[in-house]
RNA sequence: GUCCUGUUAGCUCAGCUGGUAGAGCACGUCACUUUUAAUGAUGUGGCCGAUGGUUCGAAUCCAUCACAGGACACCA
């Protein structure tokens, strides 16, 4: 495994350190300051008349990140979590021999240092510590990748994010933004009285959306469990039970494709709330942006890549008048399922001739509206047919109480009145039964025992769901999902899929 | 799933229409007590992603495979 020649180096280093009494694994640390309270606390020296203050002890740690060694003297930058600092080391100021025999030889970029010293400011003008003791903490014996050009692979970086947070420090921004993001969440919504539960991620009816699940076996009970694919049937079986405002943050898997915006494993929020309707989650949703950007001192006028998305600007649209307005649909059509299959012809797009009027409807919207909705809009009034789970329109039966908040061209939240009837619900269970019949094996599974839930009475409530990893990369300015998640999925690097091992076996 | 592009030293990358594998960084040795990707000298370092094929000869051409990135398709 270390048969490289400079691993090989760095281990002889360790060795050599370890004959001279020197652990290069010790976990003795004294620090007492971060890199960044230093720079901050001594922010005066460069006022004093020779730039330095030797009355000022501090100890410091980091990993190695460049290394100058100048003869009898070095400057060295180290970096921890709060920042980077510079060092200056000479032979004089260090024990006798320890500069020319430990320090020049066996230590090195990559190592994690702990150094004594006081801070002062160089001729070139930068606050630095003087160095007058050294050890060191941890040895490392993989060199790290080129200083200037660091590690630009994505596939290493995802593969190895430790390298990639070593070597692009701003990466941990983004993951900082990320807890950030969900701390924040946790606490608004805390704030505003709701109760944060954990709902089972093995269900024995992979329910709550429509997607393929992962499967796995329950030995004991000898039976098979899926993982969730969404926590919403459990979520409302609380507010049955009584809970009038929950939520959960947690991870839900589908077995599906990977892309810019599809991991198999994601994270998202979903919280219910009883005795409200979708009308109070717009506004819920537009307080909990404004939340957000304050929290996060975002501007409202937030850069997309491209785009500029303005967050003061939320807009709000039926889904039949968005075909019309937006997608450029002509207005006698999208009420007509053959016309829409024409349409949809005449433009060259492939058309699933079973599709009912809801799907078809639905099929536009991804075709010429979605990604034209920049700046934060809530499509409203989602047909009742791509709508299982949500409440019928009072006025109109064909639509539900739904929307769902898209920006800068994707999909950000999904929510709606939740449908609490449950004769209602086991119809369209029964309805999303057919469609399963007839092929399509992404449709709802039957739940009877969340039918039977509602049959006791669930108060009238409205849910919603926030996929948080495409929000974290609108917040961060990121286009791919694999840049806000710390280890995404990756395709196993020996390339030998399950089928090609139990061939082998056999 | 389809198409396009990529895979060469630890890292970042050159390598033309086939003819003994290159640079910078890093590392080793030497010099250097205020540098900023330090500098100067010198040296080590390669299964050219994998497997086949064409050829006197393949990093280079062809095929298949693996992985990645991007686009499309599928999917919230």
């Amino acid at each position: 495994m270390f048969s490289n020649k400079f691993i090989q180096q760095r281990i002889e280093k360790a060795d050599i350190l370890r004959e001279a009494g020197i652990n290069p694994y010790s976990n003795q640390s004294k620090r007492n300051t971060t890199i960044e309270k230093f720079l901050n606390v001594n922010a005066d020296i460069e006022q004093k008349e020779d730039k330095r203050d030797a009355t000022r002890l501090y100890i410091v740690s980091g990993r190695i990140k460049f290394l100058r060694i100048m003869g009898k003297a070095s400057f060295v930058k180290i970096e921890d979590e709060s920042g980077m600092l510079q060092l200056y080391v000479a032979r004089d100021n260090l024990a006798e021999g320890f500069y020319n025999t430990i320090f020049k030889k066996n230590i090195e970029v990559g190592d994690i240092i702990e150094v004594h010293g006081y801070p002062f400011v160089t001729g070139q003008g930068e606050l630095s510590l003087h160095a007058d003791d050294l050890k060191i903490l941890t040895k490392a014996i993989s060199p790290l990748p080129e200083k200037f050009h660091g590690i630009t692979d994505k596939e290493v970086r995802y593969r190895k994010r430790y390298l990639d947070l070593i070597m692009n420090t701003e990466v941990r921004k983004t993951f900082q933004t990320r807890s950030r993001v969900i701390s924040l969440t946790r606490r608004f919504f805390e704030d505003k009285g709701f109760l944060e539960v954990e709902t089972p991620m093995m269900h024995p009816i992979a329910g709550g959306a429509n997607a393929k699940p992962f499967v796995t076996h329950h030995n004991a009970l000898d039976v098979d469990r899926y993982l969730r694919i969404a926590p919403e049937l459990y979520l409302k079986r609380l507010i049955v039970g009584g809970f009038e405002a929950v939520f959960e943050i947690n991870r839900n898997f589908r077995n599906e494709g990977m892309d810019a915006t599809h991991n198999p494993e994601f994270t998202s929020i979903e919280f219910y709330w009883a005795y409200k309707t979708y009308k109070d989650l717009i506004e819920i949703t537009k307080e909990y942006f404004q939340y957000l950007f304050e929290h996060l001192k975002l501007p409202t006028l937030l850069p997309y890549g491209e785009l500029k998305v303005n967050f003061n600007n939320f807009q709000e649209i039926p889904l039949i008048e968005s075909l019309t307005i937006i997608g450029g649909v002509p207005a006698d059509i999208v009420n007509n399922k053959a016309k829409i299959i024409a349409y949809l012809k005449e433009k060259n797009l492939d058309v699933n001739e079973k599709m009912n009027l809801g799907q078809l409807q639905g099929e536009l919207f991804d075709e010429f509206v979605e990604e034209k909705l920049i700046d934060p809009t809530f499509i409203t009034e989602y047909p009742v047919e791509i709508s299982p789970l949500a409440r019928r329109s009072d006025t109109n039966p064909e639509i539900t109480e739904r929307f769902e908040l898209f920006i800068a061209g994707r999909e950000i939240a999904n929510a709606f009145s939740e449908l609490n009837d449950p004769l209602d619900q086991l119809e369209r269970f029964e309805g999303q039964m057919a469609a399963k019949d007839c092929g399509d094996d992404e449709a709802h599974e039957m739940d009877s025992d969340f039918v039977e839930a509602l049959s006791y009475g669930m108060a009238p409530t409205a849910g919603q769901g926030i996929g948080i990893d495409r929000l974290v990369m609108l917040l961060t300015n990121e286009h791919s999902i694999r840049d806000v998640l710390l280890f995404p999925a990756m395709k196993p690097l020996n390339g030998e899929t399950c089928e090609e091992a139990a061939q082998e076996e056999e």
